[in-house]
DNA sequence: TATCTTTGTGTAAAACCAACGCAACAAAAA
DNA sequence: TTTTTGTTGCGTTGGTTTTACACAAAGATA
Protein backbone atom coordinates (compact mmCIF):
# COMPACT_ATOMS: atom_id res chain seq x y z
CA UNK A 1 0.00 0.00 0.00
CA UNK A 2 1.61 3.61 -1.17
CA UNK A 3 0.35 6.53 0.82
CA UNK A 4 0.30 9.75 -0.89
CA UNK A 5 -0.38 13.34 0.87
CA UNK A 6 -1.65 13.95 -2.57
CA UNK A 7 -3.79 12.19 -4.72
CA UNK A 8 -1.75 11.08 -7.63
CA UNK A 9 -3.16 10.29 -11.04
CA UNK A 10 -1.66 6.30 -13.00
CA UNK A 11 0.05 6.75 -15.54
CA UNK A 12 0.16 4.28 -18.79
CA UNK A 13 2.38 4.38 -21.72
CA UNK A 14 -0.05 3.19 -24.92
CA UNK A 15 1.77 2.40 -28.11
CA UNK A 16 0.40 3.08 -32.07
CA UNK A 17 1.96 0.56 -34.12
CA UNK A 18 2.47 1.16 -37.52
CA UNK A 19 2.83 -1.80 -40.13
CA UNK A 20 2.33 -1.78 -44.45
CA UNK A 21 1.56 -5.08 -46.18
CA UNK A 22 2.17 -3.16 -49.74
CA UNK A 23 -1.12 -1.75 -50.12
CA UNK A 24 -2.56 -0.82 -46.71
CA UNK A 25 -1.77 0.83 -43.94
CA UNK A 26 -2.13 -1.54 -40.55
CA UNK A 27 -2.40 -0.89 -37.04
CA UNK A 28 -1.73 -3.71 -34.19
CA UNK A 29 -4.43 -4.17 -31.96
CA UNK A 30 -5.07 -6.37 -29.05
CA UNK A 31 -8.39 -7.45 -27.30
CA UNK A 32 -9.43 -6.42 -23.82
CA UNK A 33 -9.70 -9.61 -21.72
CA UNK A 34 -10.25 -7.63 -18.52
CA UNK A 35 -12.53 -4.76 -17.61
CA UNK A 36 -13.29 -2.24 -17.98
CA UNK A 37 -14.05 -2.39 -21.66
CA UNK A 38 -13.94 -6.62 -21.64
CA UNK A 39 -13.98 -8.12 -25.55
CA UNK A 40 -13.24 -4.45 -26.95
CA UNK A 41 -9.94 -3.67 -28.96
CA UNK A 42 -7.51 -1.51 -27.43
CA UNK A 43 -3.96 -0.28 -28.04
CA UNK A 44 -1.39 -1.92 -26.48
CA UNK A 45 0.24 -0.23 -23.32
CA UNK A 46 -0.30 -0.68 -19.43
CA UNK A 47 0.70 0.96 -16.39
CA UNK A 48 4.32 2.45 -16.24
CA UNK A 49 6.66 1.43 -13.00
CA UNK A 50 8.38 3.36 -11.08
CA UNK A 51 11.76 2.28 -12.32
CA UNK A 52 11.45 2.65 -15.94
CA UNK A 53 11.00 5.61 -18.18
CA UNK A 54 7.83 6.34 -20.41
CA UNK A 55 9.53 4.48 -23.58
CA UNK A 56 10.52 1.78 -21.94
CA UNK A 57 7.21 0.97 -20.13
CA UNK A 58 5.70 1.34 -24.01
CA UNK A 59 8.40 -1.17 -25.27
CA UNK A 60 8.25 -3.55 -22.67
CA UNK A 61 3.90 -3.48 -22.49
CA UNK A 62 4.12 -3.94 -26.34
CA UNK A 63 6.62 -6.85 -25.99
CA UNK A 64 4.85 -8.69 -22.90
CA UNK A 65 0.95 -7.98 -25.04
CA UNK A 66 1.66 -8.93 -28.35
CA UNK A 67 5.48 -10.31 -28.15
CA UNK A 68 6.60 -7.66 -31.18
CA UNK A 69 9.73 -6.25 -30.04
CA UNK A 70 10.80 -3.46 -32.03
CA UNK A 71 14.13 -1.01 -31.43
CA UNK A 72 12.30 2.33 -30.42
CA UNK A 73 8.80 4.05 -29.91
CA UNK A 74 8.48 7.95 -30.24
CA UNK A 75 6.27 9.56 -27.79
CA UNK A 76 4.08 11.85 -29.77
CA UNK A 77 1.39 13.20 -27.24
CA UNK A 78 0.15 12.91 -24.12
CA UNK A 79 -3.25 12.26 -23.02
CA UNK A 80 -4.94 13.77 -19.58
CA UNK A 81 -8.71 14.55 -20.28
CA UNK A 82 -10.24 13.54 -16.97
CA UNK A 83 -13.01 11.16 -17.64
CA UNK A 84 -10.86 8.87 -20.08
CA UNK A 85 -10.93 5.94 -17.87
CA UNK A 86 -13.67 4.77 -16.17
CA UNK A 87 -11.91 3.36 -13.28
CA UNK A 88 -10.00 6.59 -11.74
CA UNK A 89 -7.60 9.02 -13.19
CA UNK A 90 -5.25 7.89 -15.36
CA UNK A 91 -3.07 9.97 -17.92
CA UNK A 92 -1.69 8.11 -20.89
CA UNK A 93 1.94 8.71 -23.12
CA UNK A 94 0.89 7.81 -26.24
CA UNK A 95 3.73 6.92 -28.45
CA UNK A 96 3.91 5.01 -32.12
CA UNK A 97 6.45 2.96 -34.07
CA UNK A 98 7.26 1.88 -37.59
CA UNK A 99 7.56 -1.59 -38.16
CA UNK A 100 7.82 -3.75 -41.09
CA UNK A 101 5.07 -6.21 -41.40
CA UNK A 102 7.91 -8.90 -42.71
CA UNK A 103 9.28 -8.54 -39.46
CA UNK A 104 6.31 -9.81 -37.54
CA UNK A 105 4.16 -12.21 -39.83
CA UNK A 106 5.94 -15.25 -37.42
CA UNK A 107 3.47 -16.66 -35.02
CA UNK A 108 4.23 -15.12 -31.25
CA UNK A 109 2.42 -14.53 -28.25
CA UNK A 110 0.00 -12.71 -29.96
CA UNK A 111 -2.51 -14.85 -28.80
CA UNK A 112 -5.29 -11.67 -28.62
CA UNK A 113 -3.58 -9.72 -31.52
CA UNK A 114 -4.29 -8.55 -34.55
CA UNK A 115 -3.24 -6.06 -37.00
CA UNK A 116 -6.31 -3.91 -38.70
CA UNK A 117 -6.42 -2.18 -41.96
CA UNK A 118 -6.92 1.81 -40.90
CA UNK A 119 -10.37 2.26 -42.90
CA UNK A 120 -11.67 -1.04 -40.62
CA UNK A 121 -10.74 -0.40 -37.23
CA UNK A 122 -13.59 -1.30 -35.09
CA UNK A 123 -14.46 0.96 -32.26
CA UNK A 124 -11.25 0.88 -29.80
CA UNK A 125 -11.54 1.01 -26.01
CA UNK A 126 -11.07 4.09 -23.83
CA UNK A 127 -10.20 7.58 -25.90
CA UNK A 128 -7.60 5.21 -28.05
CA UNK A 129 -10.10 6.25 -31.16
CA UNK A 130 -8.73 9.79 -30.70
CA UNK A 131 -5.14 8.19 -29.43
CA UNK A 132 -5.21 6.81 -33.31
CA UNK A 133 -6.48 9.54 -34.89
CA UNK A 134 -3.56 11.86 -33.90
CA UNK A 135 -1.31 9.38 -34.64
CA UNK A 136 -2.15 9.14 -37.93
CA UNK A 137 -1.76 13.10 -38.01
CA UNK A 138 1.85 13.15 -36.51
CA UNK A 139 2.84 10.52 -39.05
CA UNK A 140 1.43 12.07 -41.88
CA UNK A 141 3.07 15.55 -40.68
CA UNK A 142 6.69 13.79 -40.04
CA UNK A 143 6.68 11.41 -43.41
CA UNK A 144 6.55 14.18 -45.60
CA UNK A 145 9.86 16.19 -43.81
CA UNK A 146 11.95 12.71 -43.01
CA UNK A 147 12.23 10.12 -45.07
CA UNK A 148 10.63 7.76 -42.12
CA UNK A 149 8.91 5.28 -44.55
CA UNK A 150 11.47 3.37 -44.93
CA UNK A 151 11.55 1.94 -41.63
CA UNK A 152 7.67 0.14 -42.81
CA UNK A 153 9.47 -1.44 -46.21
CA UNK A 154 11.13 -4.20 -46.35
CA UNK A 155 14.73 -4.23 -47.30
CA UNK A 156 14.18 -4.38 -51.19
CA UNK A 157 11.49 -2.73 -52.36
CA UNK A 158 10.02 -2.25 -55.58
CA UNK A 159 8.84 1.99 -56.88
CA UNK A 160 5.22 1.09 -56.52
CA UNK A 161 5.30 -0.56 -53.10
CA UNK A 162 7.09 3.09 -52.35
CA UNK A 163 4.58 5.26 -53.80
CA UNK A 164 1.72 2.82 -52.52
CA UNK A 165 3.29 3.75 -49.04
CA UNK A 166 3.16 6.84 -49.25
CA UNK A 167 -0.41 7.38 -50.76
CA UNK A 168 -1.57 5.11 -48.61
CA UNK A 169 -0.11 7.28 -45.41
CA UNK A 170 -1.09 10.67 -46.67
CA UNK A 171 -4.39 9.80 -48.30
CA UNK A 172 -3.45 11.35 -51.95
CA UNK A 173 -2.34 10.12 -55.50
CA UNK A 174 0.53 11.43 -57.01
CA UNK A 175 1.56 11.11 -60.17
CA UNK A 176 4.08 7.82 -60.91
CA UNK A 177 5.99 9.87 -63.05
CA UNK A 178 6.82 12.67 -60.92
CA UNK A 179 6.98 10.48 -57.79
CA UNK A 180 9.88 8.13 -59.77
CA UNK A 181 11.67 11.71 -60.73
CA UNK A 182 11.65 12.96 -56.83
CA UNK A 183 12.47 9.82 -55.38
CA UNK A 184 15.39 8.81 -57.38
CA UNK A 185 17.10 12.75 -57.46
CA UNK A 186 16.70 12.35 -53.80
CA UNK A 187 19.63 10.15 -53.86
CA UNK A 188 19.08 7.88 -51.44
CA UNK A 189 17.35 4.90 -53.80
CA UNK A 190 20.30 2.26 -54.61
CA UNK A 191 18.94 -0.44 -57.27
CA UNK A 192 19.29 -3.91 -55.58
CA UNK A 193 19.76 -6.25 -58.17
CA UNK A 194 20.99 -4.21 -61.19
CA UNK A 195 19.53 -5.14 -64.32
CA UNK A 196 21.88 -6.52 -66.91
CA UNK A 197 21.77 -5.73 -70.61
CA UNK A 198 20.44 -9.48 -71.57
CA UNK A 199 17.50 -8.90 -69.24
CA UNK A 200 15.67 -5.88 -70.87
CA UNK A 201 12.82 -4.10 -69.24
CA UNK A 202 11.14 -7.28 -67.03
CA UNK A 203 8.77 -6.29 -63.72
CA UNK A 204 10.11 -3.63 -61.48
CA UNK A 205 13.08 -2.80 -60.06
CA UNK A 206 13.88 -4.01 -56.69
CA UNK A 207 15.74 -1.10 -54.83
CA UNK A 208 16.89 -0.79 -51.21
CA UNK A 209 17.90 2.15 -49.72
CA UNK A 210 21.29 4.06 -49.04
CA UNK A 211 22.06 3.96 -45.68
CA UNK A 212 24.37 6.80 -45.27
CA UNK A 213 22.62 9.09 -47.80
CA UNK A 214 19.45 8.04 -45.80
CA UNK A 215 20.60 8.92 -42.45
CA UNK A 216 22.13 12.29 -44.13
CA UNK A 217 18.90 13.26 -45.33
CA UNK A 218 16.57 12.16 -42.07
CA UNK A 219 18.74 14.59 -40.66
CA UNK A 220 18.63 17.03 -42.83
CA UNK A 221 15.13 16.90 -43.58
CA UNK A 222 13.62 17.33 -47.19
CA UNK A 223 9.70 18.42 -48.17
CA UNK A 224 7.19 16.59 -49.97
CA UNK A 225 4.20 17.97 -51.77
CA UNK A 226 1.04 17.70 -50.04
CA UNK B 1 -3.74 10.64 2.72
CA UNK B 2 -4.49 8.86 -0.24
CA UNK B 3 -3.52 5.09 -0.89
CA UNK B 4 -2.33 3.12 -3.39
CA UNK B 5 -1.93 -0.47 -4.20
CA UNK B 6 0.98 0.52 -6.41
CA UNK B 7 2.83 3.42 -6.34
CA UNK B 8 2.12 6.45 -8.50
CA UNK B 9 4.32 8.70 -9.80
CA UNK B 10 3.42 12.70 -9.46
CA UNK B 11 2.76 14.36 -12.43
CA UNK B 12 3.77 18.18 -12.97
CA UNK B 13 2.86 20.73 -15.98
CA UNK B 14 5.76 23.09 -16.98
CA UNK B 15 5.47 26.03 -19.00
CA UNK B 16 8.63 27.33 -22.05
CA UNK B 17 6.89 30.90 -21.91
CA UNK B 18 8.96 32.40 -25.04
CA UNK B 19 8.87 36.25 -26.24
CA UNK B 20 10.29 38.64 -28.68
CA UNK B 21 11.88 42.17 -27.60
CA UNK B 22 12.29 43.21 -31.26
CA UNK B 23 16.05 41.23 -31.39
CA UNK B 24 16.50 38.19 -29.32
CA UNK B 25 14.22 35.75 -28.20
CA UNK B 26 13.51 35.69 -24.35
CA UNK B 27 12.07 32.90 -22.26
CA UNK B 28 10.22 33.50 -18.75
CA UNK B 29 11.42 32.10 -15.72
CA UNK B 30 10.94 31.62 -11.99
CA UNK B 31 13.18 32.14 -8.98
CA UNK B 32 12.88 29.45 -6.85
CA UNK B 33 11.58 29.95 -3.40
CA UNK B 34 11.95 26.28 -1.66
CA UNK B 35 14.02 23.41 -1.71
CA UNK B 36 14.93 21.70 -3.68
CA UNK B 37 16.97 23.88 -6.06
CA UNK B 38 16.30 27.13 -3.79
CA UNK B 39 17.59 29.80 -5.00
CA UNK B 40 18.00 28.49 -8.70
CA UNK B 41 15.97 29.57 -11.86
CA UNK B 42 13.18 27.35 -13.29
CA UNK B 43 10.65 26.72 -15.68
CA UNK B 44 7.08 28.09 -14.57
CA UNK B 45 5.14 25.03 -13.82
CA UNK B 46 3.76 22.86 -10.79
CA UNK B 47 1.85 19.87 -9.81
CA UNK B 48 -1.46 18.40 -11.72
CA UNK B 49 -4.46 18.49 -9.62
CA UNK B 50 -7.41 15.65 -9.68
CA UNK B 51 -9.91 17.73 -11.83
CA UNK B 52 -7.76 19.68 -14.23
CA UNK B 53 -6.43 18.47 -17.50
CA UNK B 54 -2.42 19.10 -18.34
CA UNK B 55 -3.15 22.42 -20.32
CA UNK B 56 -5.16 23.76 -17.44
CA UNK B 57 -2.62 22.88 -14.78
CA UNK B 58 0.18 24.48 -16.85
CA UNK B 59 -1.92 28.02 -17.58
CA UNK B 60 -3.15 27.85 -13.54
CA UNK B 61 0.88 27.42 -12.71
CA UNK B 62 1.47 30.51 -14.94
CA UNK B 63 -0.90 32.46 -13.80
CA UNK B 64 0.11 31.80 -9.87
CA UNK B 65 3.81 32.16 -10.41
CA UNK B 66 4.36 34.63 -13.06
CA UNK B 67 0.84 36.75 -13.36
CA UNK B 68 0.39 36.11 -16.90
CA UNK B 69 -2.79 34.75 -18.41
CA UNK B 70 -1.97 33.68 -21.87
CA UNK B 71 -4.60 31.82 -24.14
CA UNK B 72 -2.91 28.66 -24.83
CA UNK B 73 0.11 26.90 -24.11
CA UNK B 74 1.14 23.77 -26.44
CA UNK B 75 2.01 20.48 -25.29
CA UNK B 76 5.60 19.25 -26.73
CA UNK B 77 6.92 16.36 -24.73
CA UNK B 78 6.54 14.71 -21.63
CA UNK B 79 10.08 14.28 -19.43
CA UNK B 80 10.01 10.64 -17.37
CA UNK B 81 13.40 9.45 -17.01
CA UNK B 82 14.01 8.43 -13.43
CA UNK B 83 15.65 10.63 -11.21
CA UNK B 84 15.05 14.44 -12.69
CA UNK B 85 13.11 15.13 -9.32
CA UNK B 86 15.70 14.15 -5.92
CA UNK B 87 12.34 14.38 -3.86
CA UNK B 88 10.28 11.63 -5.69
CA UNK B 89 9.02 9.88 -9.16
CA UNK B 90 7.89 13.02 -11.06
CA UNK B 91 6.72 13.26 -14.60
CA UNK B 92 6.45 16.59 -16.50
CA UNK B 93 4.39 17.41 -19.41
CA UNK B 94 6.00 19.87 -21.03
CA UNK B 95 4.53 22.53 -22.55
CA UNK B 96 5.31 26.30 -24.60
CA UNK B 97 3.36 29.28 -25.27
CA UNK B 98 3.98 32.52 -27.41
CA UNK B 99 3.24 36.11 -26.03
CA UNK B 100 3.78 39.59 -27.18
CA UNK B 101 6.02 40.68 -24.53
CA UNK B 102 4.00 44.27 -24.95
CA UNK B 103 1.20 42.43 -23.57
CA UNK B 104 3.55 41.48 -20.24
CA UNK B 105 5.74 44.37 -19.69
CA UNK B 106 3.01 45.93 -16.83
CA UNK B 107 4.26 45.04 -13.13
CA UNK B 108 2.19 41.94 -12.00
CA UNK B 109 2.57 39.50 -9.21
CA UNK B 110 5.60 38.25 -10.93
CA UNK B 111 8.01 39.00 -7.93
CA UNK B 112 10.44 36.67 -8.77
CA UNK B 113 9.81 35.95 -12.57
CA UNK B 114 12.20 37.57 -15.32
CA UNK B 115 12.78 37.58 -18.58
CA UNK B 116 16.33 35.68 -19.69
CA UNK B 117 17.38 36.27 -23.01
CA UNK B 118 18.26 32.69 -24.69
CA UNK B 119 22.08 33.24 -24.85
CA UNK B 120 22.45 34.16 -21.22
CA UNK B 121 19.88 31.34 -19.27
CA UNK B 122 21.75 30.64 -15.87
CA UNK B 123 22.00 26.55 -15.11
CA UNK B 124 18.26 25.30 -14.16
CA UNK B 125 16.73 23.66 -11.61
CA UNK B 126 15.68 20.01 -12.09
CA UNK B 127 16.15 18.90 -15.99
CA UNK B 128 14.82 21.89 -17.12
CA UNK B 129 17.67 23.17 -19.31
CA UNK B 130 16.81 20.19 -21.60
CA UNK B 131 12.95 20.30 -21.49
CA UNK B 132 14.08 24.47 -22.27
CA UNK B 133 16.65 22.71 -25.32
CA UNK B 134 13.43 20.47 -26.83
CA UNK B 135 11.32 23.59 -26.72
CA UNK B 136 13.88 25.47 -28.70
CA UNK B 137 13.62 22.59 -31.21
CA UNK B 138 10.19 22.05 -30.97
CA UNK B 139 9.64 25.97 -31.69
CA UNK B 140 11.99 26.11 -34.27
CA UNK B 141 10.71 22.71 -36.30
CA UNK B 142 7.63 24.61 -36.27
CA UNK B 143 8.21 28.15 -37.21
CA UNK B 144 9.30 26.52 -40.77
CA UNK B 145 5.82 25.11 -41.36
CA UNK B 146 2.99 27.68 -39.84
CA UNK B 147 3.61 31.41 -39.28
CA UNK B 148 3.36 31.11 -35.84
CA UNK B 149 6.03 34.17 -35.48
CA UNK B 150 2.94 36.65 -35.75
CA UNK B 151 2.24 35.69 -32.08
CA UNK B 152 5.22 36.95 -30.51
CA UNK B 153 4.83 40.46 -32.33
CA UNK B 154 3.58 43.61 -31.15
CA UNK B 155 0.56 43.71 -33.41
CA UNK B 156 1.71 46.66 -35.76
CA UNK B 157 5.72 45.56 -36.90
CA UNK B 158 8.57 46.49 -39.44
CA UNK B 159 9.51 44.20 -41.86
CA UNK B 160 12.91 44.22 -39.92
CA UNK B 161 11.31 42.95 -37.03
CA UNK B 162 9.99 40.29 -38.29
CA UNK B 163 13.40 39.08 -40.00
CA UNK B 164 14.97 39.67 -36.67
CA UNK B 165 12.76 37.32 -35.48
CA UNK B 166 12.84 34.51 -37.60
CA UNK B 167 16.82 34.60 -37.86
CA UNK B 168 16.64 34.30 -33.44
CA UNK B 169 14.49 31.58 -33.51
CA UNK B 170 16.16 29.83 -36.57
CA UNK B 171 20.08 30.66 -35.69
CA UNK B 172 20.12 31.98 -39.46
CA UNK B 173 20.65 34.64 -41.13
CA UNK B 174 18.31 35.16 -44.76
CA UNK B 175 19.04 37.40 -47.42
CA UNK B 176 17.24 40.39 -46.70
CA UNK B 177 15.13 41.20 -49.96
CA UNK B 178 14.48 37.63 -50.52
CA UNK B 179 12.66 37.99 -47.31
CA UNK B 180 10.84 40.56 -48.12
CA UNK B 181 9.39 39.09 -51.38
CA UNK B 182 8.94 35.98 -49.66
CA UNK B 183 6.42 37.14 -47.19
CA UNK B 184 5.21 40.13 -49.22
CA UNK B 185 4.28 36.87 -51.82
CA UNK B 186 2.42 34.98 -48.80
CA UNK B 187 -0.29 37.27 -48.98
CA UNK B 188 -0.50 37.37 -44.84
CA UNK B 189 0.76 41.29 -44.14
CA UNK B 190 -0.87 44.43 -44.71
CA UNK B 191 0.62 48.15 -44.81
CA UNK B 192 -0.83 49.20 -41.46
CA UNK B 193 -0.23 52.91 -42.72
CA UNK B 194 -0.42 53.29 -46.13
CA UNK B 195 2.71 55.40 -46.98
CA UNK B 196 1.36 59.08 -48.94
CA UNK B 197 3.23 60.54 -51.44
CA UNK B 198 4.54 63.81 -49.88
CA UNK B 199 6.22 61.34 -47.28
CA UNK B 200 8.44 59.36 -49.87
CA UNK B 201 10.86 56.77 -48.15
CA UNK B 202 11.04 57.17 -44.47
CA UNK B 203 12.01 54.57 -42.20
CA UNK B 204 10.33 51.11 -42.40
CA UNK B 205 7.14 50.38 -43.30
CA UNK B 206 4.62 49.30 -40.72
CA UNK B 207 2.74 46.03 -41.01
CA UNK B 208 0.08 44.33 -39.40
CA UNK B 209 -1.20 40.75 -40.46
CA UNK B 210 -4.50 39.99 -42.24
CA UNK B 211 -5.94 37.71 -39.64
CA UNK B 212 -8.13 35.69 -42.45
CA UNK B 213 -5.04 35.19 -44.55
CA UNK B 214 -2.85 34.78 -41.43
CA UNK B 215 -5.71 31.75 -40.24
CA UNK B 216 -5.83 30.20 -43.80
CA UNK B 217 -2.11 30.02 -43.81
CA UNK B 218 -1.63 28.63 -40.67
CA UNK B 219 -4.55 26.14 -41.45
CA UNK B 220 -2.77 25.01 -44.85
CA UNK B 221 1.42 25.22 -43.33
CA UNK B 222 3.75 26.59 -45.36
CA UNK B 223 7.42 25.78 -45.87
CA UNK B 224 10.46 28.69 -45.35
CA UNK B 225 13.65 27.27 -46.09
CA UNK B 226 16.17 26.53 -43.99
C1' DT C 1 29.49 68.30 -45.34
C1' DA C 2 31.03 63.62 -46.23
C1' DT C 3 30.34 58.87 -44.91
C1' DC C 4 28.03 55.05 -43.39
C1' DT C 5 23.96 52.36 -42.38
C1' DT C 6 19.29 51.15 -43.15
C1' DT C 7 15.35 50.62 -46.09
C1' DG C 8 12.52 49.80 -50.27
C1' DT C 9 12.48 48.17 -54.88
C1' DG C 10 13.93 45.30 -58.82
C1' DT C 11 15.82 41.76 -62.32
C1' DA C 12 18.32 37.97 -64.58
C1' DA C 13 20.00 33.34 -64.19
C1' DA C 14 19.42 28.96 -62.17
C1' DA C 15 16.85 25.43 -60.06
C1' DC C 16 12.71 23.23 -59.51
C1' DC C 17 8.13 21.27 -60.43
C1' DA C 18 3.86 19.50 -62.73
C1' DA C 19 1.88 17.79 -66.66
C1' DC C 20 2.33 14.77 -70.00
C1' DG C 21 4.28 11.51 -74.31
C1' DC C 22 6.09 7.44 -75.45
C1' DA C 23 8.14 2.87 -75.94
C1' DA C 24 9.22 -1.80 -73.92
C1' DC C 25 7.41 -5.41 -71.74
C1' DA C 26 3.93 -8.70 -69.39
C1' DA C 27 -0.30 -10.65 -68.52
C1' DA C 28 -4.95 -11.31 -69.90
C1' DA C 29 -8.36 -11.61 -73.52
C1' DA C 30 -9.68 -12.70 -78.11
C1' DT D 1 -1.12 -16.95 -81.98
C1' DT D 2 -2.61 -12.25 -82.11
C1' DT D 3 -4.75 -8.41 -79.85
C1' DT D 4 -5.77 -5.79 -75.98
C1' DT D 5 -4.92 -3.90 -71.65
C1' DG D 6 -2.07 -2.47 -68.03
C1' DT D 7 2.44 -1.63 -65.95
C1' DT D 8 7.15 0.14 -65.82
C1' DG D 9 11.03 3.06 -67.00
C1' DC D 10 12.63 7.32 -68.96
C1' DG D 11 12.22 11.68 -71.04
C1' DT D 12 10.72 16.59 -72.39
C1' DT D 13 8.41 20.77 -71.92
C1' DG D 14 6.71 25.05 -70.16
C1' DG D 15 5.83 27.43 -66.23
C1' DT D 16 6.93 28.63 -61.48
C1' DT D 17 10.00 29.38 -57.66
C1' DT D 18 14.28 30.34 -55.72
C1' DT D 19 18.67 32.52 -55.50
C1' DA D 20 22.03 35.86 -56.05
C1' DC D 21 22.91 40.27 -56.63
C1' DA D 22 22.58 46.25 -57.88
C1' DC D 23 20.98 50.44 -56.93
C1' DA D 24 19.01 54.71 -55.02
C1' DA D 25 16.75 57.40 -51.29
C1' DA D 26 16.40 58.57 -46.40
C1' DG D 27 18.28 58.97 -42.14
C1' DA D 28 22.24 58.54 -38.80
C1' DT D 29 27.04 59.50 -37.71
C1' DA D 30 31.05 61.76 -37.81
Amino acid sequence: MYKYEYPHPSVTADCVIFGFDGNNIKVLLIERGIEPFKGKWALPGGFMHMDETAEECALRELKEETGLTTAAVEQFHTFTSIGRDPRERVITIAHYALVRLSDVAGGDDARNARWFALDSIPGLAFDHDSILRMAQESLKRRICFEPIGFDLLPEVFTMPELQNLYEAILGVKFDRRNFYNKMLKLGILAEAEPRTADMPRRSPSKYRFNADKYAALKKKGFRLEF
